[in-house]
DNA sequence: ATGCCGGCCCAAGGCCGA
């Protein structure tokens, strides 16, 4: 089962790319964030064209997150738990029914910035939450990958200039101590599983070059359950994407399960 | 660079992203 997630900056200047990648790379499962729609204006009829079910969290303008799937998806459930007042749509998960089902969560974690203030209060009081979920999923001891867009640098080697974000909501040391606890749960960062080595990022700046300059972040992770890392064939970034025409600013992150 | 680009709102300029 290869899953890719991806955040695509929306679904209506990116359908173009989307389709297109659909079409090339064929994931089984692809995980989105920030469509930057609502659910009723979601193009999912030219998804489903191309062979996938569609499951959508959207909201109007920002954020919003989606699971794309060629395989049957069971358990649909929206939102993260333990804030009913929190209207931002930045969770979703379903079963991916493959030879063995993968429980996909989607996830699209707060920005944070600017740091110190409320929204990285919001930034860090959604990573409790995350915690907690995440151990309530690993008490179903079934395979299942945590994926998205975390907003978070974990370690030095997954930036190009490591000193730009100490200070920053992506990689100061409270978001990197949220981070570290949530893998130590016993979760599998895979990327990290197959490919130790600094210089590798999934996302690049709009701005001043940054592709060019390949000043990126590695940003997009997925965390494995124990009994999905088990199951880990490869692991890799989709990195030429982020050079065709109109693209993301964010490059899809892949895992391939023998599931 | 406290926003250089790009997308969203929706029709202009502001908000947001990382």
């Amino acid at each position: 089962m290869k899953i890719a997630t991806f955040n695509i900056n929306g679904i209506k200047a990116r359908l173009p790319v989307l389709t297109d990648w659909l079409r090339d790379s064929a994931p089984d499962v692809a995980v989105l964030q920030e469509i930057k729609s609502v659910d009723q204006a979601f193009p999912r009829e030219q998804i489903e064209d191309l062979g996938y079910t569609v499951e959508t969290h959207g909201q109007k303008g920002f954020n919003g997150v989606a699971i794309l799937s060629r395989l049957p998806l069971e358990d649909v459930t929206r939102g993260l738990p333990g804030d009913p007042d929190d209207e931002q749509a930045r969770w979703i998960e379903a079963t991916a029914m493959g030879a063995r089902p993968v429980r996909i969560c989607g996830l699209y974690l707060p920005n944070g910035n600017p740091a110190p203030g409320p929204k990285y209060d919001y930034k860090l009081a959604w990573m409790a939450r995350l915690q907690a979920r995440v151990h309530d999923i690993l008490q179903t001891e079934e395979p299942a990958t945590i994926c998205g867009d975390y907003n978070v640098i974990p370690q030095d080697d997954d930036a190009a200039r490591p000193e730009a974000w100490r200070d920053d909501a992506l990689g100061l040391p409270a978001t990197r101590d949220a981070f570290r606890r949530l893998v130590n749960l016993g979760l599998t960062d895979a990327f990290r599983a197959v490919d130790p080595g600094a210089g590798h990022y999934s996302f690049w700046d709009y701005q001043a070059g940054a592709w060019d300059r390949n000043l990126g972040i590695r940003i997009d992770h997925h965390l494995l359950t124990p009994q999905a890392a088990d199951l880990l064939q490869a692991a890799w970034i989709e990195k030429d994407l982020r050079a065709r025409e109109k693209p993301s600013d964010h490059v899809p992150v892949w895992v391939d399960l023998d599931a």
